[in-house]
DNA sequence: AGATATTTGTTCGTATGTATT
DNA sequence: TAATACATACGAACAAATATC
């Protein structure tokens, strides 16, 4: 146990061919003594000047290992009296952002979205099921309410859709599953941002509004009576019907495309150099 | 737990209740002048001179918004005549780290890793049937003969659980579907970590490896033959009677625990403290 | 192989900004 | 308002790494 293995687990990624920097074994030394001493969200860290002679370093130094561990979402740093670097719980935002930057460069197509969501989706609307109570409920109906009629314009249209997506984010934060509810929603966050869903977004009627909100009232009710296999049911019809929409709409549209953010820009950038 | 503050409202996630870090800002800046230039992996950016007089600030802040960056695989940084800040393509080991951070905090369970596997892996060989070739299916092979004999010690044990996940890792890597890959092999890397699953995975017998072996074998039988339904359904046999034995085993063990790396530690620490 | 030029890495001193009291 | 305690930012100098000749 004590022997020092490389048990060939740590070693996966690049081999690091140039000498450790200061600032990056300073990160993982507070990151030791943050696990060491039990130290949780809320617990302040020793402060700079503190840091700097605990591991005689600069301040430059110092402020770039807190930068990274800022980063990482692991604490956030606050001025004046009182003030340092505190323990933080990482926010899902920052979790789903990061991964993003990672799934940046790979194509991310409808089809792959859907094709998870249509095997999670309703596992995430089952676990749910014993777990929500008549607020949750009462969210769920008031989000219908945003696209139960049709829309005035394309800009409600585009709010509409957006709706619709939250009302799966509110299914999500009753499951009892945390992995399963973060992919979900991340999920539905790659849709918000994918260009090509945003096109499909904004046609008239991308999906079949009437029968998406039957779905989901059945599905209500289904969660009301605590029947987690009718709800995970109706959630797999719906993600069906959905996928061929998206899909169908999709084919008339574009082909293929990259995620979100920049990437059109980018894209276009890349055509002005050549 | 203790969130001290009552808070009320407004801040979900962004508050901006602090002013705007300068080095926040020229990482954002960066960022856009990455996109708007169409810089891909290997391409350089300025150096830190040049980035100094362009955004009129100090060493130290340039080299925070670097850090930053390079923390979210963005970039990496080399020395050396000729060297600087190059766009990186980020790491999938990089995003699990990340990832894992988010999900530190809360408790996951065998159940809650299962639960997913179960509905993705399936989905997985399907979408790596058409295209795993003669060279993927003798890795496959040569992967289970890893385990396909009884280990003759703890040792041998530990690593026969362990090739048992590269098997699924190794289909992965024929996926079309990234976002799938991804999560299925972040899955396998929390039952690597899941300190609950590696006390598991030294007892012995802790799947029933025969009947593994055999669904593996179907496995790579119906990529041969490019039969995408059968991979899938020989996986979803696979994966229900491999919950049915973790769950068993676990029951024997323990309760509840949390994520990996350092959790005992900590838990030991905050012990100790108490 | 060794010297050199280039570029990042680290340190120190100092000044400014910001939140608490 | 002022004093205090802390992070934030600047600039100059020096140290270390590495590609090239």
């Amino acid at each position: 146990m004590t022997d020092t293995q490389p048990k060939s687990d740590l070693p996966p990624d690049r081999a690091p061919r140039s000498r450790r920097k200061r600032a990056d074994e300073i990160v993982d030394s507070i990151k030791r003594m943050i696990v060491e001493h039990g130290l949780g969200p809320g617990d302040r860290l020793p402060q700079e000047r503190d840091l700097i002679t605990q591991f005689a370093a600069s301040k430059g130094t110092i402020r770039e290992a807190l930068k990274a561990l800022e980063v990482q979402g692991l604490i956030s740093v606050r001025t004046g009296p009182g003030g340092g670097a505190f323990i933080e719980r990482m926010s899902e935002g920052r979790a789903m952002s990061l991964l993003s930057n990672f799934l940046f460069a790979k194509s991310i197509s409808i089809a792959h979205i859907y094709q998870m969501r249509r095997a999670l989706e309703p596992l995430l609307a089952a676990s749910a099921t014993p777990h929500i109570d008549q607020a949750g409920l009462a969210r769920l109906e008031a989000i219908i309410a945003v696209y139960d009629h049709e829309p005035a314009d394309a800009q409600e249209r585009w709010t509409q859709r957006m709706a619709e997506l939250d009302f799966h984010a509110v299914v999500a934060e009753y499951s009892d599953n945390p992995i399963l509810a973060f992919t979900c929603r991340f999920l539905q966050r790659m849709l918000k941002e994918l260009t090509i869903a945003q096109d499909i977004y904004v046609q008239p009627e991308p999906v079949q509004r009437q029968s998406g909100i039957e779905h989901q009232r059945d599905l209500i009710a289904a969660m009301r009576r605590r029947d987690a296999a009718g709800a995970a049911a109706i959630l797999a019809e719906h993600m069906a019907e959905a996928e061929q929409q998206m899909l169908g709409l999709q084919a008339k549209l574009s082909d293929r495309f990259l995620i979100e953010t920049d990437e059109p820009k980018r894209a276009a950038a890349r055509r002005r150099t050549a």
